[in-house]
DNA sequence: ACGAGCACCTGTGTGC
DNA sequence: TGCACACAGGTGCTCG
């Protein structure tokens, strides 16, 4: 389930690779995943040039030549493929065809993932991208942001940090994470939440976002670079994913619950309510 | 404004 | 073995 550190990684890898090569053709065989139809989409993007390559939240932005611009969101289960993985032939959706022969897979088994093709002006109407909120990594977001972003907010923690429209890019691991380095319990409530720990909330939110990013991202179920390689942040996890294990600061066992309908993991201890 | 529940999909793991 | 079902979790939607 790629989440900003993941994206982040795709980018990165992309650039290498991608950037300002021709798109020459493209085959589009699930119709559903890209905007607009199959059609206009085949013709419209031939003979574009990918000018830059970057990310909003989750969502990969390709700025293409003619002001056009294509847009990617991999959900939960996209990929993006430099060369064709192992077993995943079954799940290919879309290829973009370069000038040069290389070639751009997107492949993505539950068909939640989704492409899009539209000029500048429409990009910012898309739906997710024109309510996106901050971006966590940004230099502009201090603490002062942050604490505006949360201001006359209610709720719980978890369910915040879930929301796209306030802080673009925190999903369900990193939510757990961050939760945990701060030592916040996921299901306290953000109006409860005072000044020494609100300012440690911050914080963990940038943490853990960046050694994400440093480690290549999470490969749990799903996630691979262009590459097929692995993300090695799994490796580092504190709490997702490790139910009835011990937890690393205290050696309680780390519990598992459901906050806002996900799988969610703590360290009743560390993170006491 | 918030939270719950569903829908979109498909593979995996569990229990009977 | 076969079958039913819960679960995985990003986002958009409805409803109370």
């Amino acid at each position: 389930m790629p989440e900003l550190p993941e994206v982040e990684t795709i980018v990165r890898e992309l650039r290498e690779v991608a950037e300002k090569k021709t798109i020459s053709d493209s085959q589009v065989l699930t119709d559903s995943v890209v905007w607009p139809d199959a059609v206009s989409f085949k013709n419209k993007i031939r003979g574009l040039q990918i000018k830059t390559i970057s990310r909003k939240g989750k969502f990969l932005v390709l700025e293409l030549s003619k002001g056009m611009m294509l847009v990617i969101h991999l959900r939960m289960t996209g990929r993006l493929m430099w060369r064709l993985q192992k077993g995943r032939d079954k799940y290919i959706r879309v290829i973009f065809a370069f000038s040069d022969g290389s070639r751009l897979i997107f492949s993505d088994m539950r068909k939640f993932g989704k492409v899009w093709l539209c000029s500048k002006k429409y990009y910012e109407k898309i739906t997710g991208i024109a309510r996106l909120g901050v971006e966590p990594l940004s230099d502009f977001f201090g603490y002062e942001e942050f604490k505006n972003v949360l201001a006359n907010k209610k709720g719980r923690i978890k369910n915040l940090l879930l929301r796209q429209d306030l802080i673009a890019g925190i999903g369900n691991i990193y939510a757990d994470e961050i939760c945990h380095m701060s030592h916040v319990c996921p299901t306290s409530r953000i109006e409860c939440l005072k000044d020494p720990k609100l300012r440690d909330l911050y914080h963990a939110i940038r943490y853990c976002l960046n050694e994400g990013i440093n480690h290549c991202g999470v490969s749990v179920s799903d996630f691979v670079g262009t590459r097929g390689n692995q993300g090695k942040h799994q490796h580092y996890l504190k709490v997702y994913g490790r139910e009835g294990k011990r937890c690393r600061s205290c050696k309680s066992l780390i519990k598992k619950i459901r906050v806002a309908g996900r799988g969610t993991y703590y360290c009743p201890f560390c993170q006491e309510p």
